[in-house]
RNA sequence: GGCUCCGUAGCUCAGUUGGAUAGAGCAGCCGCCUUCUAAGCGGCAGGUCGCAGGUUCGAGUCCUGCCGGAGUCGCCA
């Protein structure tokens, strides 16, 4: 139940019969107009500018804004939910609503339960999200962790708001980098044989994470390896180290609740170790459709550089879908670049039926963008489309201090050492306040800290508070049945105080938030309804402090009680939908 | 130099896809605990929304140009 969406079209049909009569011109625009809570409460629950944005063709019709609003009200005004109506300021047009709307909402949300403004399936098809896609290369670090956090949230939001949505990770194992990966794995092979190898060289990864690899290499090889050309145990090292990579690599997330349903290899895509070359497949449909030629490309400007090498390439036409110029696909030692990778994984995407992509990149790629939007437009001959959410960086910090990370390998905070600290919880709820383009200091002091300066904290603390009050309310009546749907006999009527009636009009704006939250791929604006929420639930608490007659349970007054009750009951039903959508706990008490 | 993102209270940030008098939290000041957990709540004060134009009934929001910051700029991923 979406009491703005409901009034929406209500109005719309309104209009349209104003059509039929030829009071307004034909091929009116419906999706134009709003309907919203407004800013000021006192302005009424529902107010829309439906008079306003048609100001144009009400003129056409020979009528004013302000007059055409006037009329429109006499036709809303005998809605039997609306109470109060009036014309605002240049053509608004306010509503009261009767309060059975917001005991409808209550009552709906104890029926639905944590479905409470879940979307019915939609209509558009699945989605597909893909993020963190981190090199294979050692454990997550703090960075990855916004987005990472970022597209599960929105996977889960997606999914809330009746989309399919699958989650992706692309696993980059393909590049250079690999290699290298795997002659440090090597190495560690030799070390774990017995072999002296001194410090790591530069130029090799490290970390002692590749240890376990070499010991495990050593264990399944023996020495067999140690005296053979590199060609020979390169392919071996490379594999066993990327598998133990990203084994790794989905325990760091899982720490953090995620887990992605498919992940997509780019060395698979590459047919390097004998597969479909999909890359090259990639590459010719472009070329089937006239987007990728042999050519040059001028110099870069600004900073000159000294190993530019004029040369001709394989070139992808982006330029013709808005990038600033094409796109080279293959290297100069004939690989393919991560480019002509990555469309071919884009390519499978679109291939496998998605139309709605979602990429969750870290903002240093944000020179990126608008080449693979070029392809996924080029590929899907324009019918798919790619929207590309950069996160910015995250700037770790302990009681308002920056936490150093050395660029000296090894030396950087991993994901696993943040979440052991501070918890799941906090990590995701942190980075999902902010948004997404916005940059982020995370305080690993701050965040575990029990107070209200600590959002974290004081949105769980809404839900556990409610948890606590329920739990008076039982032992205070313990006849009472206060499972959500026994509700049903409660008198909602008995609802009347302002910081009620502010409860419940926050939890009829629920289904709302979250509708837009999905449209806009934001997953921070259910995280600023979850702190509001709270703040007026808390705030509500507190007024039974300074008058008992507030409070939710009244130890002579069971029926007031009960319907008390029941308002609680969604406020924590809702608090946890809120924070599910987040992956966030809802927990029971605080201590 | 090109492109992308950002610029809102002293600080950290929201701002309902163009709506009414721009909002929270922190910091500052003043109040509230014989408690449904004060791990909280209320109040006061705080603003040329970077600057200048433009679009229209209406701009923090859209367009153009500047200023300032971040990122990025063929063969890294």
């Amino acid at each position: 139940m979406n009491v703005y969406a409901d009034f929406q079209s209500r109005l719309a049909a309104m209009l349209e019969k104003r059509v039929a009569a030829g009071e307004l011109l034909r091929d009116l625009d419906l999706d134009r107009f709003v309907v919203e809570p407004p800013r000021d409460a006192a302005h009424g629950d529902l107010s829309t500018n439906a008079a306003m944005v048609y100001a144009r063709e009400i003129k056409l019709a020979g009528s004013t804004p302000r007059a055409f609003a006037e009329s429109l009200s006499a036709d809303l005004a005998r809605e039997p939910d609306v109470l109060k109506i009036e014309v605002a300021g240049p053509g608004f047009i306010n509503i009261v609503l009767k309060p059975e709307v917001y005991q409808q909402v209550l009552r709906t949300i104890l029926v639905e339960g944590e479905r409470y403004g879940a979307g019915p399936r939609s209509k558009s098809g699945p989605v597909n999200v893909e993020y963190v896609s981190a090199n294979p290369t050692g454990p997550m670090h703090v960075g990855h962790a916004r987005g990472a956090v970022f597209g599960d949230a929105l996977a889960n939001l997606l999914q809330f708001s009746g989309r399919d949505a699958v989650r992706e990770y692309y696993i980059n194992d393909a590049g250079a980098q690999v290699d290298v990966l795997a002659r440090s794995a090597f190495l560690r092979y030799r070390e774990a044989l017995g072999e002296d190898v001194g410090p790591i060289p530069d130029g090799l990864y490290p970390g002692d994470y590749l240890k376990a690899v070499g010991e495990t290499m050593a264990r399944e090889f023996g020495p067999a390896l140690r005296e053979k050309p590199e060609p020979q145990w390169l392919p071996l090292a490379r594999k066993r180290a990327t598998d133990a990579m990203m084994a790794m690599i989905r325990d760091d997330l899982a720490a953090l609740h995620i887990e992605h349903e498919v992940f997509a290899s780019e060395r698979e895509l590459t047919g390097a170790d004998g597969g479909v070359d999909r890359v090259r497949e990639a590459i010719e449909a472009l070329r089937a459709k006239g987007f990728v030629y042999e050519g040059r490309l001028p110099p870069p400007k600004g900073a000159p550089s000294d190993d530019w090498e004029d040369r001709e390439q394989t070139l992808f036409r982006s330029t013709e879908f808005g990038d600033d110029v094409d796109r080279p696909l293959i290297k100069s030692d004939g690989g393919y670049t991560y480019f002509a990778g990555d469309i071919a994984y884009h390519k499978t995407k679109i291939d496998r039926g998605f139309l709605t992509l979602v990429d969750v990149w870290g903002a240093d790629h944000g020179g990126y963008v608008k080449r693979m939007q070029a392809a996924v437009a080029a590929l899907s001959d324009n019918r798919a489309r790619l929207d590309i959410r950069l996160c910015q960086l995250v700037r770790l910090m302990r009681g308002g201090e920056p936490v150093k990370m050395s660029k000296r390998s090894g030396d950087f905070v991993t994901l696993r050492e943040v979440v052991d600290e501070v918890g799941a919880d906090a990590v995701r709820f942190i980075m999902l306040m902010r948004k997404n383009d916005a940059p982020l200091d995370f305080d690993l002091a701050k965040v575990i800290e029990q107070s209200q300066d600590n959002p974290v904290f004081y949105v769980q603390y809404a839900h556990a508070r409610v948890r606590s009050v329920l739990r008076q309310g039982q032992a205070a009546f313990p006849d009472f049945d206060l499972a959500p749907s026994a509700f049903a006999g409660a008198d909602l009527a008995l609802l009347t105080d302002d910081g009620e009636r502010d409860l419940m009009r926050a939890l009829a704006q629920y289904p709302r938030t979250v509708l837009q939250a999905a449209e806009a791929h934001e997953p921070h604006r259910v995280a600023f309804f979850a702190h509001e929420l709270a703040t007026r639930f808390h705030a509500h608490w507190n007024r039974g402090k300074d008058l008992r007659s507030l409070r939710f349970v009244n130890e002579n007054n069971g029926k007031l009680s009960y319907a008390r009750l029941s308002l609680v009951t969604a406020v924590g039903l809702v608090l946890a939908s809120a924070l599910s959508i987040l992956g966030v706990s809802a927990p029971e008490e605080m201590r």
